[in-house]
RNA sequence: GCCCCUAUCGUCCAGCCUGGUCCAGGACAUCGGCCUUUCAAGCCGAAAACACGGGUUCAAAUCCCGUUGGGGGUACCA
């Protein structure tokens, strides 16, 4: 193949790990790793007024539970470190000086409200905003004058405006912006931090990044990273921008429109090698018609020939798809143990039981004695069969088998417990029916359930479909259900009874 | 506004580079059927798109130009 490629990930730890984030990671990632080259995560934060605490550990956190390891990273090291930019300050304090020096970048001292005022008297005569250059012809007399002053300044690129500045997109081809439409961007804030397009390139270079794979946002800035590659006299590293994550309405996804957290589709049970695969989807195909490809088939025959431009519509629906083909290609242990884990997730991370999402499984759990205890494992295990092909989420394990879990139904919606053409009151004698019929079983199990039902069906002269109907409210709660005999066998001969009786009252 | 990117079913992708095999193929969702103790799953089927206008050519979804649409950028945020 081509020489090993050298990638990263570089996001901002400004608040929950983002999808776009574990997206840009997976390309990353398999760009490196089909090149037998490595993979790298550096946090940019460089902003203190966004920094977000715990930001941090939960984007390792989740590029790890997607599956995506980085050869090096604030927490793992390496040759290049550290990967944290808040941590390099004196290194990109010293790069701005070399290019002070070398006539590529100046000093400006114009305070934030000049620049405003500029920006809106720019606006009003319908030009293009910019930086007007004020400070870039500053005499050094003047300079040393305004340093003396203490006046706070920051460092600007200076950009030459009468040429075209090029570069190859690998996804696009060739890439052509003016100079005059590139901003003198600032380089070094007055804080003493570097803005991203310094950081980021002195960064590429000395973590030894040859190709930088990043979201299309950044693509009408790559001109002044090519300008700073030059101005330093470094080989530029190729660039890869990738199509943006859009919501329904074709922006930019975003919080407010969809759910953009990684820890949000863990918290909610999609399974991260369903998550990876849905996101390999976006903008990139498999060798053929398949579209089922965990990332170890993804890595298998991964050519980057195949990776689009055109911005993708994130469609949750589609991941639900994905994510119940990967809980039905598990194993029943597997999904068993998923299951449990799932659970003991949302316990560790506090979530309150909710009625709806979790049922009442994790109270019963508790109850049970924990996690861990064996009666409670071989009882979800018992009843993964049952709910394999119903549930798209692990998040839906709880409700589909509440009726396994608790011990009082609650009251029934007489609606559903009658069926058309019935009733009540030969609804309620069936059930008394099937109750005495059940009652009688010397062997308590699915095809004797099943044996009994069917006769009492035929004695009173009901359809199958109506009886099962009736006993299916009165036993699981609901007309929507696992299937029945197996439910009956699993909830217990006692429970069974009692809710008979007591629908039949 | 200006600059850049982009344009095939509602959505995700094939096909475009190397024009004809495309009255455009697969998947999700939708609708219908089968199976069936409900719901799923599974199986079968239906509906559904080359943004528009000019070229080039015997022939264009495919090449060229323009228009329009969509997106992004335009910060001492990344």
């Amino acid at each position: 193949m081509s020489e090993p490629l050298i990638t990263r990930v570089a996001p901002s730890p400004t608040g929950d790990p983002h999808v776009g984030t574990g997206y840009m990671a997976l390309f990353n990632y398999c760009l490196a790793r089909t090149t037998g080259g490595r993979f790298i995560l550096r946090i940019e934060d460089t902003d203190q007024t966004r920094y977000q605490e715990d930001s941090e550990r939960q984007i390792m956190e989740s590029i790890r539970w997607l599956g995506l390891p980085y050869d090096e990273g604030p927490d793992v090291g390496g040759p290049n470190g550290p990967y944290r930019q808040s941590e390099r300050t004196d290194i990109y304090r010293a790069h701005m000086q070399t290019l002070l020096d070398n006539g590529n970048a100046y000093r400006c001292f114009c305070s934030a409200e000049r620049l405003e005022e500029m920006r809106h008297a720019q606006r009003a005569r319908k030009m293009p905003p910019g930086y007007d250059g004020l400070c870039r012809g500053l005499l050094p007399e003047a300079i040393e004058a305004k340093l003396a002053e203490g006046v706070p300044y920051v460092g600007r690129l200076r950009v030459p405006k009468d040429r075209t500045v090029t570069f190859v997109d690998e996804l696009r081809g060739k890439v052509e912006i003016a100079g005059k439409e590139i901003d003198d961007q600032v380089l070094m804030k007055s804080d003493g931090f570097p803005t991203y397009h310094l950081a980021n390139v002195v960064d590429d270079h000395l973590m030894e990044v040859n190709e930088v794979v990043r979201a299309e946002e950044w693509i009408t800035s790559t001109p002044k990273h090519v300008l700073l590659y030059e101005a330093f006299g470094w080989k530029a590293p190729r660039f890869r921008h990738m199509p943006l994550l859009r919501n329904q309405d074709k922006s930019k996804i975003s919080k407010r429109k969809n759910p953009t957290s990684l820890l949000w589709y863990r918290d909610h049970g999609y399974l991260p090698e369903a998550l990876v695969n849905f996101l390999g989807l976006m903008g990139y195909t498999g060798p053929d018609d398949n579209e089922i490809f965990d990332l170890p088939q993804m890595l298998a025959d991964f050519d980057t020939k195949r990776m689009s431009t055109s911005g993708p519509v994130f469609d949750i629906e589609k991941l639900g798809w994905l994510n119940g083909e990967y809980i039905r290609a598990l194993s029943e242990d597997d999904l068993a143990d998923r299951i449990l884990e799932h659970y003991a997730h949302r316990a560790r991370i506090g979530a309150e039981p909710d009625a709806a999402r979790d049922g009442p499984l994790q109270r019963w759990i508790f109850e049970q004695g924990g996690f861990g205890n064996d009666q409670v494992r071989a009882f979800v295990r018992e009843t993964v069969p049952l709910i394999q092909t119903r549930i798209k989420t692990l998040d839906e394990y709880g409700p589909l088998t509440r009726c396994y879990f608790i011990d009082e139904l609650g009251p029934l919606d007489p609606e559903e417990l009658v069926p058309k053409k019935r009733d009540l009151d030969a609804t309620k004698a069936a059930l008394v029916a099937a109750r005495e019929r059940v009652e009688a079983l010397m062997i308590f199990d699915t095809p004797s359930i099943e044996a009994a039902l069917r006769e009492v069906g035929e004695a009173i002269e009901w359809k199958p479909r109506e009886l099962f109907q009736a006993v299916r409210v009165a036993v699981t709660g609901s007309a929507v259900s696992p299937p029945l005999f197996e439910s009956m066998a699993l909830i217990g001969r006692e429970r069974t009874l009692e809710r008979l009786a007591a629908a039949g009252n």
